[in-house]
DNA sequence: TAATATTGTTGCTCATATAGCAACAATAAA
DNA sequence: TTTATTGTTGCTATATGAGCAACAATATTA
């Protein structure tokens, strides 16, 4: 049976006669007949008597009726509904980031965000997993790899820039070294992964490349940490500017050799389920991070 | 939007899946899948979020899930009132029909009728006028005249013959008449329509017709007053069998020149709305009338 | 790790259903 | 009686749906 038809007959109780209800739905009125005859046909009931002048519902056409009022109100509620949650920022956005991305510069614009949609609720998943978007319901993802899965969508959100780093105490100690080649008389943090030891850094200045090969006795798999290395002494080191805007705005860290540029890391990445029919509410906060996430 | 599409959604939901959903409507899975994808760009929403292993409901997903829901009950209720209406004698008929066929020959059938059908109401409308069926809500009316609509049917019930009767009081007093001619010596009773008096009686014996043109001082466009005049020895008349068979039975009439055939009136008829999905209650009340109504 | 099976999607063709127009019989209003 | 409007029905053009096969993607299994 067909749903529509109800909700057609719905239409027509309710203009009071077939021609009405037609033209109210903007359709021939040769139509309307037919899908009530059709609706009878499979109910296998006639629902309305009609002489050429009068309508008049049968005793099952007034039950019907009285059901098919519940179709019609729903459909309008579901219609409502979407409509609704097109044209309005609201609804709970599930934001999955890795550590530092979270830890530094993404709570404050949900802050931001948060009061600037006052319907919005954020539930932040801080995880450095490849978690599964949509089997765990999220919304977005910050992502530092643009992985390219065929059903989601990443959309850049700003550079990575790296930068030469370290502390004060330890620049006091070894001396601040004025070109590339001057690393090698210093002690470097590595970034590692798995067996990978990243220890050759490429220097660029006007558009010169100097890859230098530097010494260092400790490896890392993990930025957060080497940022502690360096903020305890432990050497200079080459990280994403990410990582490090808070110690360097401190003091904490200081930028070396900011005359030459280094070879950034993988853009920032915004990532969420599949383009069509995007939910407002997420695609408001993407470009709200595009719009405010720099580095 | 499309109702329809709403109820397959709902399939959806409750099958867990594309695939099996189609499997259990009978229909190809590819179907299923536009017509997701079709309410979705109707409603403007995303309802499911589909990689090709899992499917998760929106947030509004969700919600419309829950709406639709009522839609896929009331479908449910609709068909199983509309089914069990057609296999179940049930509900209020509404009948008319001229005031002798009431008083004398109906109601008795509708005491029995509905002590067989007890889920049978009757509202019988003793009403000789004309009365418009479908704007009265009737179901059935019982008609003398084969009168015929083009948006009702008319059902033949039962022949209408006509009988010579007269009261035993007068006949004692005028005596029997044995042959046709002998009511040229008689008082007879005439019915009239508006200007019309009907004063010739056709007999008929072994093929051979005997009209005659009776002598009659009283002439009435009534026929139960007719038979209050015979019962009170005005004379002798021919009326249809349906208005005396009860004064036939306890003996206040009685038959005369019982081996003629009278021309017969206009049969009984049962006329009701139109044939298409006619409720079941009528056609079983008209089966019954058909089976039982004699005269 | 490789092979297999199953998922959702898409391109294609064909059958069906629907829309739109016009004509019609029947009825209410003028 | 005339006029206008009702619901129905033929007809044709279009839109929609079904069905099949192929596909990319992903669990499952060996």
């Amino acid at each position: 049976m067909n749903p529509q038809r109800l909700a057609l007959f719905s239409a027509i109780v309710h203009a009071g006669s077939i021609s009405k209800a037609a033209a109210a739905l903007g359709m021939g009125k040769s139509v309307v007949s037919r899908q009530l005859a059709k609706l009878e046909d499979d109910l296998g009931t006639r629902l309305i008597q009609r002489s050429t002048r009068r309508l008049t519902l049968t005793e099952i056409g007034e039950l019907v009726f009285a059901e098919a009022r519940h179709i019609d109100q729903a459909v309008a509620n579901i219609e409502q509904l979407t409509e609704q949650h097109q044209s309005e920022v609201k609804g709970r956005l599930r934001i999955t980031c890795p550590r530092p991305l979270g830890q530094r510069y993404l709570v404050p614009l949900l802050v931001e965000f948060t009061t600037t949609y006052p319907k919005v609720e954020v539930a932040l998943s801080v995880d450095d997993r490849m978690v599964d978007l949509i089997a765990e319901h999220i919304d977005v993802a910050l992502r530092v790899a643009h992985l390219d899965d065929s059903t989601l969508v990443a959309r850049k959100l700003c550079d990575n820039p790296r930068v030469l780093v370290a502390s004060p105490a330890y620049l006091a100690r070894r001396g601040i070294p004025q070109v590339p080649t001057d690393l090698l008389d210093h002690d470097c943090l590595l970034y590692s992964s798995g067996a990978r030891v990243f220890d050759e850094w490429t220097f660029t200045k006007d558009g010169v490349h100097t890859p230098v090969r530097v010494p260092g006795k400790i490896h890392i798999n993990d930025g957060m940490a080497l940022v502690a290395g360096a903020v305890a002494g432990g050497g200079a080191m080459v990280i994403d500017h990410l990582l490090v805007g808070h110690e360097l705005a401190d003091g904490s860290l200081v930028q070396l050799l900011p005359d030459y540029q280094l070879r950034p890391g993988q853009p920032v990445y915004a990532v969420y389920p599949a383009r069509p029919w995007l939910a407002l509410k997420t695609a408001t906060f993407v470009a709200f991070l595009q719009e405010r996430l720099f580095v």
